[in-house]
DNA sequence: CGGGTCGTTGACACATTTCAAGTTTAGTGG
DNA sequence: CCACTAAACTTGAAATGTGTCAACGACCCG
């Protein structure tokens, strides 16, 4: 699928790529307020804290470089990963409203990120309906991921598992991939287990049937999956969760009111059907 | 905790005691806007979709009484249950902006439910930023949950599951819990698999073992908890990602600029600590 | 050159699933 | 109100995927 290109795509800025500065909704104005509003990039080595759980943050963090995630500790000692967040990714957009993060931030790898302050991001919030809405949407696709790990987590073997969460990272970080895919895969296998709830030497022994079976390659931090269609099998990979597609689409008819609705009983007597 | 009771709280109308109607951000008059979009309550029998997977649909549907989930079905055959609905939560909210949902929502018991018109929803967001704000909020305690959840399918063990599980619908149907707690449970032991991810022969085994040590009691669709204390323990529940006291807080003072962030370098400088 | 992180592999333990009955409960129609 | 049926719950025995423990090797960086 060939990408329109528009002004927007070549506008420069320092939300260039990012999920917040990739909006659809927000108009020339309000993107440029947002970047006004961002601090200058800053270097954070890996594992490091950036929001610790519970712990008050003033700053919404973007990520421009590197990998981080957001995790939760179990008493026992095992932490799960709730989010890998990659360059581009929003950290902590729930510290935009609440006081007290429920789940950690930390870098994965060397990274440098953005700061936005959260009083205005949501002063802005409160006054461009587009900034509101473009945090709606992020909040949403988070919530789409989240609930695709749960089925992951729940229903799926390893092999399912692993082939899922690989089949995602190339389309949030390859999204022109089509038959082959590769893309920059930094992270250790310690933290593809606490990502997909398993031991480090199962993912080892996982990763390795992969591997032997052709499904995927890795060399020098770099993975390389010959087949895409294949691991989405082994995966039960279906990438419609991530509307990509529908944010390709809002670029040309920017729906503030979209077209009128069915009546209400028409739309709601189909629910028996 | 002795909740203070304002005038919010005994005003009634279509949305009293629905996530939306316990929105403390908004205005008496948007608070009133969106009563007035929605449809007349419908009963609908159990076990059928309000949303299926895909299909695009033009409400927001709000279950008024009985139990309802968000699900996905993997080509297995398997169910992942990603959210439990309960009396007063909004079943899709990310029909708001997605196309097309990317899991199914489905009554788990017979149920009344209350549809808002997408079209409506989006254009009162648009021009009132408490009800954007509430719907910011309301994804955002989802997105908790969701959170929540992969950190008990990843990381804990059945027993531990569904003790988490237990103690995160007590906090959400009986509020004003202490020591113990009781609420109506309609759950069958299927569809608590459904939701943590366990065979239903588990479900009942493990089900076995917490009332056998008298952490539990069921008799008659109500779910006793003799000691939430002792539960939390096992299931490793922290209730703090609810948010439901910083939402009572909120009441008292509506926060539309809080308070002003510390300056950029110094909280940013506070990361390598 | 040395120390630590990361990847790899084997043998064994165990939580959970699977398969296969039964039993109890709830709903329905006569 | 009872009889009947389907759904939900219960229990056992065996299979299996994943975890645990322990060791070793490869690689990188200082």
């Amino acid at each position: 699928m060939q990408i329109i290109s528009t002004d927007r795509e070549t506008e420069d800025g320092p939300l260039r790529g990012t999920s917040l500065g990739r909006s659809t909704f927000l108009s020339r104005e309000e993107r440029r307020s947002l970047e006004g509003a961002v601090s200058s990039p800053q270097s954070v080595k890996a594992n490091v804290d950036l929001v610790r759980e519970g712990e008050h943050r003033d700053n919404l963090f973007l990520v421009i470089e590197g990998w981080a995630c957001r995790y939760t500790m179990t008493r026992e000692g095992g932490r799960q990963i709730s989010a890998l967040l990659v360059p581009g990714d929003l950290c902590n957009l729930d510290s935009l409203l609440f006081d007290r993060p429920d789940c950690g931030v930390r870098t994965l790898t060397p990274a440098t990120i953005v700061a936005l302050p959260r009083d205005q991001a949501l002063a802005l919030a409160t006054h461009h309906s587009g900034i509101a809405r473009t945090f709606i949407w992020l909040a949403f696709i988070e919530n789409a991921i989240l609930g695709k790990l749960a089925v992951a987590l729940g229903r799926r073997s390893a092999k399912g598992r692993l082939a899922h969460l690989l089949c995602e990272l190339s389309e949030r970080l390859d999204v022109r991939a089509e038959a082959k895919s590769r893309f920059d895969f930094p992270l250790t296998q310690e933290q593809i287990g606490d990502a997909l709830g398993l031991t480090t030497v199962h993912v080892n022994r996982t990763m390795r049937i992969l591997r032997d079976n052709g499904l995927v390659a890795i060399t020098n931090r770099t993975m390389i999956i010959p087949s895409v269609a294949q691991l989405r099998r082994i995966g039960g990979f279906d990438p419609s969760y991530l509307h990509v597609e529908q944010a390709e689409a809002q670029i040309t008819a920017l729906p503030t009111h979209p077209k009128s609705s069915v009546s209400r009983a028409t739309s709601f007597s189909r629910l028996g059907g």
